[in-house]
Formats: structure tokens, C-alpha cells, sequence
RNA sequence: GGGCUCGUAGAUCAGUUGGAAGAUCGUCGCCUUUGCGAGGCGAAGGCCCUGGGUUCAAAUCCCAGCGAGUCCA
């Protein structure tokens, strides 16, 4: 660690009077003007010294931003002002939301895969953390929706490429941050640079803290070292942090982060960021609940608070300010509340308008724990309904709109989305509710606590918070004696009771029978078979050395892109390894983008002319890289020697349908679009030869008539007959020009991506006409008309918040046509009647059916009473009790059950019954005793014998039981053995 | 992506170790009351989500699917 101290010696501090100290307090090295200075200058070592006294010159959010950019974009290293990237990090496959202005660059520019869209440049990127959600309000200073405003340099040591090397690095990064801190006008003595190593993300390097009275403005991080790969050993240049090795990156990258919300309220001065930010919704609410701000009625409680907030805790800080904590509470509790409120509406704004679905699942989840946590506090004020929380919304999208005009877009998508989940949380709560009082009236009778099993439970299934559950029984009036204890730490117990659970899980499945476990494991291999098969090919991972050997060929050329109805190519081998293959160029379309790989034949062309020309079959095509592999059969491979020419065949039909079902599913996303609404982004897309799918975001399910009107504009695009244009764009030109919409099959890698157009015809390059721009890598049709009809085959909900669409294009979707067709014909022609009457027949049919059914029992009910007075005439002496053992042809079980228990029951004569009946070529029995012999006969056994004999068995009570078997031609001689074993019971043997 | 819970009458839910499908509310009819509110008696209303399997027997056990809810990353 002693070297890394180094790298915070920078000339700009020497040269400006800087001393380099060590805080008193938390023991943190810093950089100060102040040679008096003792501390680092952060909470908690110091406290908010701006409250009430503003550091500089006040500001609005706006000003402090467009001074950053400008500063920056006209400071020597002129920087390029980038528009902000969604919240959303649909990029990423780590992250749901945008964490910070560098995860827009991550991982393939910070990687130097992919040049940076300007360098340096310059961006205030709304930014969404969700960790402190316990914190928003109270601490005066947390915001789960920011403003990170960053310059970021990129630099590279790379030799190879033709871009600059170095842009600038450390001495240059805190000399811009100094001089804007001075240009906003905070005083040069006031600020201190605290060394703070960064790790965060795969990623460290040195860090710079910007403190200034106490409070963090800015982080300045020179990100250069990566974490080091397990596997190597431990090498020379590894430097270790907070128990990891991490080795140098080959770029260096100046990533720095001003929150913008803290300079405005350093400027202001006002007890907390929320009341800098958004003062006018913080009043909305305040009037609304009809609370005083507490700055007006306890200014001095307020002032002082906040000036602690950074460094001390609740109940110290009440302590302090010498009031006690239940009046602290009191004081203070509402406008937090409020403060939350207008934080959550803030990060909604966002979330929503940037296409966020609220869903349990992935960033779903995360915008419904914000709607929730929102709602439930907007019921805490007492104000849900007249300032419902799509209002509050409304509200900050109205202070946002200045800045962000696109958010106003979303505004009435946004009233139907939250209402929605209102209404879906509402019902949660009250079969919450329901459930809550039906285990206290359970509980009542017994222990009178609800056990902490069970709280976990409800949590767990139900997302009940214990709190919830605490108050429901409270509110009870008859409830007061059940008692609900919750454990301060009953979070981190659920946490932790997940993770052994998993735990336990695996040692299971290891503790589970052997034949168990086998059986489990051919299922999972059957299963795994069949997925095998349904794919044709098997992706087989490459071993090292096939790594070794892929990374030293060039790219291949992708005559597929060039030629896209071609079916035939000249080629040749630059490499065979394993079961691959590579050529210098190619038609095969290797999978990706939910396409599959093309399959066909290479034709190895022996230079030998006596020779036969050798055919090898092309099972399946991976890029890695840029570079094709072949998968091919027979051995094939190792045949096949460097320099050989090749004729390449592709399974033309095959490569028609999979290229059909990728224009289409470009179609139908699209109408999707339309019908539904700008939140519908593309969650994952499969294509095949018969039918493809796609799975959408969107808060409910796709109705009937919704499924229907896609369908229709789909096909009408189609009969439009618009172009369809491929071509390859500069990554950052295509982002700027098209958006992030076209991401919507997910993030290519590359500098260039391949941008395909549905464009609006004329022949014209008119681009604002386009009617659908995608990144896509996959073949596709010239024309919209050449897709064919589409038809939708049905719709699922795969899972809150996104909806999946099966659908067939083309001569695909005549066929499933047909098939319906066929299916509705066969049906009618069964019922004989015309299809068009089909549903109302099936109807009729079915009502019929439930009123014969009924009939039927009532019926059978019927001769059950019939039959009960001829066999009370039958009854039979067996050592003084009386007993019918009949054989009762046709009788079901039911009605056997109906007459033995009535034969059984004392006032209708109390017989011991034993009953065989026959329907459907089963026999049944029942026997009954009456309740008075159940200590001589058992009802149970004696069914059992008697089945016996029937080749089955039975068993129930003792004083009734049923049974039955599949011999029904020997009825007759389990009756006898029935009454034999009636005889044995009463031990009276003849 | 992983985990958990649940699908039974119009609604809300019971349903024990597999052995005769239930309660409450609502609906309808009759009675009681001057009327309202209410009460009394009775009735109708069930592909126990679907399809397989195990079993003499499945609402119940097993597998798969469809649908709903919820927690975590």
C-alpha cells in the first residue's frame, strides 16, 4: 500500500500550497490550502457548516449544470457535451439502473474495445442507487434519483491504435476541478482532496475525495487497475486492496463524479438536499397534508439537526439538541416523510418514462419496491387521495421538464402504469389483511403470539412486512391479546435464513436415495436431449489451445451481409481445429441475435482431379470474435488442410424461413409499439424455421383485441412492401442519430454496428420517415413483402411485466393456418354440425352434460332409496347380527356408500352391510357396521378381504369403508368371503 | 436469473394420515314484521385450473403445463 500513497504526490498540489496531512479523527491522509486544518474535512469527522450559511453564490439546478458542461466543454481540453443515457443500464448484463455517468461507458469502452463517443467529453447523467432507500428523507443528504455530472479522459497505452495516447490524466483532472470549484466561488481554503482508494465494479484505482464544510461534492477516480484473473499467478506489478490483487489496466481512465444536486444545495444552504432540489414539490405535499415545514414552526431543532445529520445518529442527535427522542420524532417524522415522497416521484419519473415495467422481476422489481415504499408513505400523510402518486409524479416531471423534455412523453403512460399498481398493491394488502386476521382468530385459541416462523413466512410468500402484520392485529378489536414481536434485525434473518436455505438445498439433493437421485438425473439428461435436438447442433465450447489458434486468424468476411439471397461460395480454409473449420469468407450466418446458425455442405475441391470431390455436412456456425467457426460432421475437419479451396452450400430454405422470421420479428415488435406503447422494449426473441417469438415489457396482458390489432398492422406493413435497409454505422453515430431504441435485441459489441431500417418508401433518404430502426446483426428481407403473412399464434404472460408473442411468418404462418383450420373443421365434423356453430354447440353440449351428470345422481340418489327397502327383506342372521351382503349390478360407489350407511344407521335397523357393485367393469365394494359392533367387526378389514378377492384392495374407518378391483366375476364369492370373515370376527366360527 | 406460496360455489376461504366436497357472505323462495332494519326455514349454485402418472380409490401424493401472487440478486 506504501507505494500507492505516490500516486496522490501531484505537482499541482506542491505548486498551489498544498500540504499533505492526516486526520485526526478518521486517520485518512488529505490535501489542504489550511496548514491549520486538523481534519479530513468529511462526515462525521466534521459537520455541515453551509447549513444557513451557503458556500457560494446560490444556484438552481440548472445553472450549476450548464456551468459544469460549459466549463468544461471551453476549458483547453475541450470537451464534448454528451446527452444523457436512460437510467436504465439495458447495456449491461451486471446492472439494471445507470449507477453513475462511467457505467455509460462500460465495459466495452473502459475495456478499449470500443472507442469512446467523443474524448474527453462531458455529461450530466441522471443517475438511480437504491441501497440507502431506508436513509431518503432522514439523513438530509441521500437521493435515489441524481444528477452525476462527469468529464471523463480515456486514455490508452495501447500502441496499436491511431488515436492519441494520453488525453490528459491526474495533474490536469484536480488542477479543471479547482478552478471550477473557484469559478462557482467557493473559497480556496474551504476545500480539501482526501486520498481514498476506489474499488468498486472489477475496477480500482486512486481516488481523490472534493470535501468541502463538511460535505462531498465530487469524486475524483483515476481508474487503472483491474481486478487480476485467478487463475495466474501472482505477478510482479499486482497490487493488493481490501484483500484483492489487482494488475494494471491497459487504458486509463480519468472518471470523475460532481453531484450536481449537492453544489446547489451548497449554495443554498437549506437544511436539506431535498428542499435545494425540488422546493416547489415539497411544498405541494406539505399543503396538501396540511403540515406545517418544520423550518417554520422548530428552526432552530431543524437548523441544528441538519448540521449534525452527517456525523451523528438519531437518538445522539436529539440528545444533543437536548429535546427528547419522541419529540424529535414528532418534529421531524412528517417532512421526512414528504422529503421521501418527492425523492421516490423523482427516480418514477425516470425510471418509468425511460421504459421501466414494474414487475417482480429484475429492474420490474426495483421500480415496484420504489412505487410501493411511495404509496405506502403518501398513506402515512393521509393524502392518497387527493394527491394520489401519479400527481407527485406529474409534479417533478413539471421542475424536470426545462431539462429533460422527453419526460413529459411518457406523462399519460405513467397515469395508466401507476394507478395500475396502485390498485394491484391495494388488493395485496387486503388478502394481507384477510390472512392476518384468520391466523390471530386461529392463534387466539391457542399461543397467544404469532410465532417469528411466521412472520418470516408471511413476508416471504405474501410480502407482509412484520410492521404490517403488527398493525393489521392492533387495529383489531378483538385481536388486542394476540401479541406480534418483531426482532430489530428481522431483515437481515430473512437474509440470512435465504441463504442457508440454499445451503441446504444442495446437501438434499446429495442426502436423496440413490434410485431417486439417478431417476432425477435421466430426467434432466432426457430433457437435455431434447432441447439438443430441437437446436439440430451442439455448441461445443473451444478448448484453450482452439483459442490460441481462432485468435491469430483474421476476421472472416461475411458474404451473407454482402449477398443476401446467395446460396453458393467459393472459399478458403484458413484453419481446421477440433470439429471447425474457418474460411477466408462465408455465407453460413453464424447464431446470434436469437437467429440460428445456417446448416448446409462445404464441398472440399481435391486438386487431385482423379480424386472424388469430398462433401462435409455444416452442422453449426459460432462467431467468436468476428471469426466464423464451421461445425462440421464426419470427421471432416481433419481432412480438411490449410490453403484448401472450398464450395460452400447453405440450406437455402432453412436460411428463407429464419431470415422471414427476423424481418417479421422486426414487424411485430413494431406494431407491438404502436399498439401497446413506447414502453414495449424487446426482453429476448428466438427465431426458428415454423414460428418465432418474442418476449416483450408490458404491465398487463396483451388482450384479445390488442393480439388481434398487432396482428393486423403487422401484416399491413407487409403489404406496404417498405424497404428494408441494412447498413454499418459508426457505433456513437448511430446512437446520437437513431437513439437507444435501436438496442432493442440487446447491445452488439464492435465499433461499427449494422443498422437495419424499415424505411417509409419513395426511394428517398428521408430518415425521420423511417418506421423502424434496429442494431441488428441478423439476414433479412429487401423488402417488408417478401416476409409473407404473419400470424400471431398466441400470447403468454412468461411473467410480470413481460408478455411473450408466438408467431409464424410466411409460407410458416399458412401452415399454422392451415392447421387451425383443420383443427376447427375435424372438431365440427365430430358434432356434426357447420364450424361456425362450433362454439355455440360446445356450449349446448357441455350445459347438456352438467345437467345429465346431476340428473344422473339424483337418480342413482333415487334408487338408492328403492333399493334400501328391498334389501332391509334380505338380511341375513350371522350369529345374531343382522346382515345384508349384497352383489348390486350397476351400482356406482356413490350409491353403495349412500345405501350402506343408511342400512348401518341405528334407526333404520343398525345392519352390518356388505356391498359389491359393478360399473364400467370394476367392481366396488363398501361395507358399513353399525356404530354399536365397531369393537367386533371392522368395516375396514372386512373390505379389505373382500377386495382381496376381487384382485384389488380398500380400507377406511371402522364403521365405514370402501374398496373395489377389476375381477368383477368373482362378486359372488367375496360376498361369501365377506360373510366368512364377518363369522370369524364374531368368533362364531361354522 | 434463483427461491417461496397459491388456483375448490358468484365472492372470501376450510378440507386432517388419500376413503361420502364444506363454511361464511351474496343470490333466489317461503315465513315473521304496519314498514324499515333484521330474524327464522329452505333451495339453487362445483370439469375441486388443465393434462399425464401412482392407487382398489386423488381436491389431497408425483410429473408437466397454464394462471395468479410474493421475496431476493
Amino acid at each position: 500500500m506504501a507505494s500507492q500513497d505516490q500516486e496522490y504526490n501531484l505537482k499541482f498540489f506542491k505548486e498551489n500550497g498544498f500540504v499533505r496531512k492526516r486526520c485526526e479523527k478518521c486517520g485518512s491522509h488529505f490535501w489542504t490550502r489550511n496548514t491549520e486544518r486538523s481534519t479530513c474535512g468529511d462526515a462525521p469527522c466534521e459537520f455541515y457548516s453551509f447549513i444557513g450559511n451557503p458556500i457560494f453564490k446560490e444556484q438552481n439546478v440548472e445553472e450549476v449544470r450548464e456551468a459544469f458542461l460549459s466549463f468544461f466543454e471551453h476549458c483547453p481540453h475541450k470537451h464534448t457535451r454528451l446527452k444523457r443515457y436512460p437510467v436504465v443500464a439495458r447495456w449491461r448484463d451486471d446492472i439494471y439502473l445507470n449507477i453513475a455517468s462511467i457505467a455509460n461507458f462500460q465495459p466495452f469502452v473502459t475495456s478499449g474495445k470500443v472507442p469512446p463517443p467523443a474524448n474527453p467529453l462531458v455529461i450530466s447523467q441522471p443517475c438511480i442507487r437504491l441501497e440507502d432507500l431506508e436513509s431518503i428523507g432522514k439523513t438530509g443528504r441521500h437521493l435515489t434519483a441524481f444528477e452525476m455530472m462527469g468529464h471523463h479522459a480515456f486514455n490508452s497505452r495501447s500502441h496499436s491504435r491511431s488515436r492519441s495516447e494520453e488525453i490528459y490524466w491526474k495533474e490536469e483532472t484536480v488542477r479543471y476541478c479547482d478552478d471550477f470549484l473557484q469559478q462557482l466561488g467557493v473559497p480556496k481554503e474551504s476545500v480539501t482532496y482526501k486520498e481514498a482508494p476506489w474499488v468498486g465494479g472489477g475496477n480500482a484505482g486512486p481516488c481523490l475525495e472534493v470535501l468541502t464544510n463538511g460535505l462531498e461534492l465530487a469524486t475524483l477516480v483515476f481508474m487503472n487497475l483491474k481486478l487480476a484473473p485467478l487463475h495466474t499467478p501472482r505477478g510482479e506489478g499486482e497490487i493488493n486492496l481490501k484483500g484483492q490483487s489487482y494488475e494494471k489496466m491497459d487504458t486509463y481512465i480519468v472518471d470523475t463524479g460532481y453531484g450536481l444536486e449537492r453544489f446547489v444545495w451548497a449554495s443554498k444552504g437549506t437544511p436539506t438536499v431535498y428542499d435545494a432540489v425540488f422546493p416547489e414539490v415539497v411544498a405541494e405535499l406539505t399543503n396538501a397534508a396540511g403540515i406545517e415545514h418544520p423550518l417554520e414552526t422548530h428552526p432552530e431543532v431543524v437548523l441544528q439537526n441538519a448540521r449534525l445529520c452527517g456525523a451523528l445518529g438519531r437518538r445522539e442527535r436529539a440528545e444533543r439538541l437536548g429535546v427528547s427522542p419522541e419529540e424529535f420524532s414528532k418534529i421531524l417524522a412528517p417532512i421526512e416523510t414528504v422529503y421521501a415522497v418527492a425523492d421516490h416521484a423523482k427516480c418514477l419519473a425516470f425510471m418509468l418514462a425511460d421504459g421501466v415495467v414494474p414487475s417482480n422481476a429484475k429492474e420490474g422489481y426495483l421500480a415496484r419496491l420504489v412505487l410501493r415504499r411511495a404509496f405506502r408513505m403518501l398513506k402515512l400523510l393521509g393524502i392518497e387521495t387527493e394527491m394520489p402518486l401519479e400527481e407527485v409524479v406529474l409534479l417533478q416531471i413539471k421542475t424536470l421538464k426545462n431539462s429533460f423534455p422527453e419526460l413529459e412523453n411518457f406523462v399519460e403512460r405513467i397515469f395508466e402504469i401507476v394507478p395500475l399498481e396502485k390498485r394491484r398493491f391495494d388488493e395485496t394488502l387486503l388478502k394481507g389483511e384477510r390472512i392476518v386476521k384468520q391466523l390471530t382468530r386461529v392463534e387466539q385459541e391457542g399461543k397467544r403470539e404469532i410465532p417469528l416462523e411466521k412472520l418470516i413466512n408471511l413476508y416471504d410468500t405474501q410480502g407482509l412486512p412484520p410492521e404490517f402484520v403488527k398493525e393489521v392485529v392492533s387495529e383489531m378489536k378483538n385481536g388486542g391479546g394476540v401479541k406480534v414481536e418483531v426482532p430489530e434485525d428481522f431483515y437481515s434473518l430473512v437474509a440470512r435464513m435465504h441463504s442457508e436455505e440454499e445451503r441446504k438445498g444442495k446437501d438434499e439433493e446429495e442426502a436423496e436415495p440413490v434410485a431417486e437421485r439417478l431417476r432425477k438425473r435421466e430426467r434432466e439428461r432426457e430433457r437435455e436431449t431434447e432441447r439438443e435436438t430441437e437446436r439440430e447442433t451442439e455448441r461445443e465450447t473451444e478448448t484453450e489451445r482452439e483459442t490460441e489458434r481462432r485468435e491469430a486468424l483474421p476476421k472472416t468476411a461475411k458474404l451473407f451481409y454482402e449477398k443476401p439471397s446467395a446460396t453458393e461460395f467459393e472459399a478458403t480454409v484458413l484453419d481446421a481445429f477440433g470439429d471447425f473449420v474457418v474460411l477466408d469468407r462465408t455465407l453460413f450466418y453464424p447464431e446470434g441475435g436469437g437467429q440460428p446458425a445456417d446448416t448446409g455442405f462445404l464441398t472440399l475441391t481435391l486438386k487431385d482431379r482423379t480424386l472424388k470431390d469430398r462433401r462435409f455436412r455444416v452442422l453449426d456456425v459460432q462467431e467468436a470474435e468476428g471469426v466464423v467457426l464451421h461445425k462440421i460432421g464426419e470427421g471432416g475437419a481433419s481432412e480438411t488442410s490449410k490453403g484448401a479451396a472450398v464450395l460452400g452450400r447453405v440450406d437455402a430454405e432453412r436460411r428463407a424461413a429464419h431470415t422471414r422470421h427476423h424481418s417479421a420479428t422486426h414487424i411485430v415488435v413494431w406494431a407491438a409499439r404502436k399498439v401497446l406503447g413506447g414502453h414495449v422494449w424487446q426482453a429476448g426473441a428466438q427465431k426458428g424455421e415454423k414460428r418465432a417469438r418474442i418476449d416483450i415489457t408490458h404491465f398487463k396482458r396483451i388482450s384479445d383485441a390488442e393480439r388481434r390489432e398487432i396482428e393486423v398492422l403487422a401484416n399491413r406493413l407487409v403489404m406496404e412492401n417498405k424497404e428494408i435497409k441494412a447498413s454499418f454505422l459508426e457505433r456513437n453515430e448511430a446512437e446520437q442519430k437513431y437513439g437507444f431504441q435501436i438496442y432493442q435485441g440487446g447491445v452488439p459489441p464492435g465499433e461499427r454496428i449494422r443498422i437495419v431500417r424499415i424505411s417509409a418508401d419513395g426511394g428517398k433518404e428521408k430518415e425521420d420517415e423511417d418506421e423502424d430502426v434496429q442494431a441488428c446483426a441478423g439476414t433479412h428481407c429487401s423488402r417488408t413483402g417478401e416476409v409473407g403473412p404473419i400470424k400471431i399464434l398466441r400470447t403468454e404472460r412468461i411473467q410480470d411485466g413481460i408478455a411473450r408473442i408466438e408467431f409464424s411468418a410466411g409460407a410458416a404462418a399458412v401452415e399454422e393456418v392451415q392447421a387451425l383450420e383443420e383443427l376447427v373443421r375435424k372438431s365440427a365434423s365430430v358434432l356434426k354440425v357447420p364450424s361456425e356453430k362450433l362454439p355455440a354447440t360446445v356450449e349446448r353440449f357441455f350445459e347438456d352434460w352438467k345437467r345429465l351428470k346431476k340428473e344422473n345422481e339424483r337418480l342413482r340418489a333415487e334408487i338408492a332409496d328403492l333399493e334400501l327397502e328391498r334389501l332391509k327383506g334380505r338380511v341375513r342372521e350371522v350369529c345374531g347380527v343382522k346382515v345384508v351382503a349384497e352383489v348390486l349390478p350397476g351400482a356406482d360407489a356413490k350409491e353403495l356408500l349412500k345405501i350402506a350407511s343408511q342400512l348401518s344407521a341405528s334407526e333404520d335397523g343398525g345392519f352390518v352391510t356388505i356391498l359389491v357393485g359393478s360399473s364400467g367393469g370394476r367392481a366396488s365394494v363398501v361395507s358399513s357396521v353399525p356404530a354399536g359392533l365397531k369393537e367386533k367387526v371392522n368395516a375396514s378389514v372386512l373390505v379389505n378381504r373382500v377386495c382381496g378377492v376381487l384382485g384389488g384392495g380398500g380400507g377406511g374407518t371402522a364403521t365405514l369403508a370402501q374398496g373395489g378391483g377389476e375381477r368383477v366375476e368373482k362378486a359372488e364369492e367375496a360376498i361369501f368371503t365377506g360373510l366368512q370373515t364377518t363369522r370369524e370376527s364374531l368368533k362364531c366360527l361354522k
